[in-house]
RNA sequence: GGAGGGGUAGCGAAGUGGCUAAACGCGGUUGACUGUAAAUCAACUCCCUACGGGUUCGGCAGUUCGAAUCUGCCCCCCUCCA
């Protein structure tokens, strides 16, 4: 009975008659929430310039959290002493943590990929040290996330064909050797797709991991460079075979209209630095679009930053106030901004769950990107 | 009154005969950012009718083929001594 609650389950509530948006409801081992969601990234455990609190308040849901970069710092045991990343950092929310199979992407001239694994050059005092897909595994275990990614390569686009397909299979193998290793009850693992632009190869992966039974599946290796129109390929070909009842992660994605593009097409969870990273850089986005606090025409703009927004940024404060902490450099500024941007895009999807629950999702999506006047980024 | 030191682009500050429209930092403007080596990075920042032209380094007058850099005088600032 108490194990029943304590499970990793995914509830598809209802799928709009109109595309593939769906409405669903995760219950990650007690802790429930709806999707479709965007979760924060907090890397280094902490999203950057948040607590806890400003997390429970934006309504953020699942977070995620680093495998490479907290292996590397503060360390797996030290996060075991701790008594995982909920205590050690006091987030009691479900936690995700990506395998390190971005950072084979992002710190690509710093490893060297072999079958056995992934040898990196430590970014911080270029050490040694290698990981496989079982070390993966173990470090997120004694991280203690509740869902847990296997870890693949992410490659960049373009790739060959070639290339592609022997990744993939690679991180096909990785995948099943880090389900073989997984342990823990208490944490869900999941699948992640690659295989490129290639319909073929993304739809094997997808048929593959079904047949090894995860938790869930991710899609991996999109917005690396590739066009929107890609993209959204990429998304249709990996998400084409994949189980109903199992929910689908879009790696790395979340400008709005890649957002609601992924929705419409099944998507049910996301996770972006852009948000956080846009704001501790300036750009916001409001309802009216997006607008760079640092001008000189906010200088003297008293007004909030979006009136129709929630948080706490543009309840109490105005764009003449957040353009001087961004000149001045002040802390507040990257608090405020980025609680602003997380939380307009979890309206987003808050927004978009109420509209498929309604039949309306196609609709809701129009009116998003015809009110909003995003450029082709999408932000 | 005397003795030193100094005046360089919005600010600070290099440069002390040609490679200098003048390093660098700040400030300013614009742009980038999608599973975070990112409170980061890039471009521009004397003027213009701008793949070229014009005018500069307190002021004026010189030396020189050539000066922000050397000489003279003047103006201003700082420190110390009276």
């Amino acid at each position: 009975m108490g194990d029943k609650l304590k499970n990793f389950t995914y509830s598809l509530i209802h799928e709009d008659c109109h595309c593939h948006a769906r409405l669903g409801q995760m219950n990650i081992f007690g802790k429930v929430v709806e999707t479709p969601i965007f979760m924060p990234v907090g890397t280094q455990a902490t999203v950057k310039f948040l607590a806890p609190e400003d997390l429970r308040n934006i309504k953020a849901g699942i977070i995620l959290a680093n495998t490479y970069h907290l292996w590397l710092r503060p360390g797996a045991d030290i996060l075991e002493k701790a008594g995982g990343i909920h205590r050690f950092m006091n987030y009691d929310g479900p936690i995700l943590t990506d395998s390190g199979g971005f950072q084979v992407f992002s710190l690509a001239d710093r490893r060297k990929i072999s079958e056995e694994g992934v040898t990196f050059r430590s970014h911080l005092d270029g050490s040694r040290l290698f990981m496989s897909p079982e070390d993966s595994i173990y470090i997120q275990e004694k991280i203690g996330s509740d869902i847990a990614m296997s870890f693949d390569e992410c490659i960049p686009y373009p790739s060959e064909y070639k290339y592609v397909k022997e990744s993939m299979e690679r991180t096909l193998r990785w995948a099943k050797r880090g389900k073989m290793a997984h342990t823990r009850q208490d944490q869900a693992l999941f699948g992640i797709v690659q295989g490129g632009e290639f319909a073929d190869l993304r739809e094997y992966c997808a048929k593959a991991l079904t047949e090894m039974d995860f938790d869930g599946y991710s899609i991996g290796g999109t917005s690396v460079g590739e066009d929107k129109k890609t993209m959204y390929q990429m998304i249709d070909y990996s998400i084409k075979d994949l189980p109903k009842d199992k929910p689908r992660y879009l790696m790395g994605v979340g400008a709005v209209n890649d957002i609601l593009e992924g929705i419409e097409r099944g998507v049910d969870m996301f996770d972006c630095v852009l948000p956080t990273r846009i704001a501790r850089h300036g750009t916001l986005m409001t309802s009216k679009g997006r607008i760079n606090i640092k001008k000189q025409i906010y200088k003297d703009d008293f007004s909030p930053l979006d009136n129709e927004c929630d948080c706490e940024c543009c309840r109490n404060y105005t764009k003449a106030y957040l353009n001087h902490l961004f000149r001045a450099n002040e802390g507040l500024g990257n608090r405020l901004m980025s609680i602003h941007n997380l939380r307009f895009l979890i309206r987003l999807v808050e927004g978009a769950r109420e509209a498929i629950r309604q039949d309306r999702f196609l609709e809701y999506k129009k009116e998003i990107l015809t009110k909003y006047q995003f450029d082709e980024r999408g932000f």
